[in-house]
Parts: structure tokens; sequence; C-alpha cells
DNA sequence: CGTTCATGTTGACCCAAATCAACATATATT
DNA sequence: AATATATGTTGATTTGGGTCAACATGAACG
């Protein structure tokens, strides 16, 4: 017989810095990574990150840094895209927390949230 | 006849501010978007915040907020992942200069720039 | 030296998201 | 009312990237 569960990386670092057995503290690093990932500040913070990671909508949230308002056939001028795909991205923006849309007739207006920043948990 | 250019939604609603004839400014407002596109800051932005904009690497970029470093092994036992995925992860990362990476021997040590913020240009 | 081990690299796969055409809705204009 | 216009919605298509297995590298240890 050998040794039954593979050798882990992490175990046997953490025996060489201490000395004791360290098979146990996979799910340890496990259960505070589900911590961090559940916190509360987590899941907003991905989803903006995830809203501003893409050319067309980081343009768009720089151009809006700009002028403070721009309508949808502005950002449509600017990007080069489709109505239809300027309606998804704007759509993200604002699902996300970082733009605020407003409307006026048939124009639809889009400007910064008033704390657009993004900040990491 | 009829008019020849498609009517612009931007085009009517510019003319209709200031009464002039405005079908010239769509590309005025391509040129604005290429200039912010193609500002200094702009790529580096989209990079960092592409590299944020994925649950493990956030994930990775939170724990490394807690602790100052962890290896490799930590930050595989912590994400579930394999290494080969850490290791690519880790490197979007470095190449997005929010994550230093040291090496010691056999292991791989991962801490966080000295100015990981992002900020939107 | 040869083996083991921790990590980096490559190729392929697969899924989520970006994109657009077509349709739907709502507002303005005649 | 009827038409034109600006935007939202949906379905389908395609592309980028996350993932892993397999292989490569390089160091430690016998």
């Amino acid at each position: 017989m050998r040794t039954v569960k593979p050798a882990s990386a992490l175990a046997t670092r953490l025996e060489r810095l201490t000395g004791e057995d360290a098979s146990c503290c996979v799910p340890e690093y496990q259960d505070l990574a589900k911590k961090v990932a559940t916190s509360t500040g987590f899941p907003e913070a991905l989803r903006r990150v995830r809203a501003l990671a893409d050319e067309k909508r980081l343009l768009a949230v720089a151009l809006l840094r700009r002028r403070k308002e721009l309508c949808a056939c502005e950002i449509q001028a600017a990007t080069g895209l489709t109505h239809a795909t300027v309606s998804h991205h704007m759509a993200v923006l604002v699902d996300a927390g970082l733009v605020r849309s407003r409307r006026e007739g048939k124009w639809a207006y889009y400007r910064l949230a008033d704390r657009p920043a993004v900040h990491i948990p």
C-alpha cells in the first residue's frame, strides 16, 4: 500500500512549513473562498466589473464621463453598433447599477449613476 | 426623389435641437469615440477590467487582499480548479498588471501589484 | 542521474455572451 | 386615425474565453 490520497501540493507545502499534518487544509481554503465569494460585496462587484469588461460598454461609460448625458442614438453613432445591440449593452450597464436611464418622449437618455466606481471586495 | 440617406435618429435629434443640418455629425461621434478608444488609458483599463471580470480571478484578487501572498497551490485549493487553469488565470492577472508573481524553488507566489485599482478613462 | 513534484504551455472543447435581423411598442407628426 | 420614428425585445447565429487533459519544464531529493 501507498499513501491513498494523491499528494496535494498545498498539504505538502503546509506540512513543510508547520511540520504537522495538513491534509485537512484544502477544505479550509475552500471554506474561506466560499465565505469571500458569498460575501455581500462580491456578487455586485462581479456584476459591475463584468458590465465594464466589454469594449463598447467601456467606451459608452468613458463617453458618459465626458458628456453628462447621451441619448441612445448618440451612443449608436459613437459605437457603430445596431440600435438593438446598443439597447442590450445599456441594459447591462443599468442592471449593474453603473448607468441610469431616462425617457423623454421617443428618446432614451443615459447618464452615469451616482457612484459608478468599482471596488474590489 | 426622396431624401437619399436613411433618416438618422441622431441627425434628426440634433437638427431638432440646433435647427441646422446635422447629417455630418455621425462621423463626428465616430471620431470622438475613436479618439477616446485609442487614448492611452483606454486599452489598459479594458485589460484590467477584463482580467477582473471572471469569478475565479476576482476571487483570487479578493483573497490576495486578505492574505498578502498566496502560492499557486493555495489558489488552486481555494478555487477548486485545475492547476492549468489557475496558471492561466494568474497569467492573465499578471499580464494586466494587477498581480506580481515570484518564484521560489518549485513554488510560485502571487501578490497584488502596487496599484491594483482600476480607473475608467 | 533518475524520480518525484509543482507549475507553465498547448491544443481542443464547450459554453456564455456579443451581435444582428425581424418583430413589437410607444411616441410624435400629419 | 394613420404613418413615421426611436427604442425595446426576441430568436438565431457566431465568436471569445474558460476549462481541462496531455505534454513540457525545472527544481528538489534520493
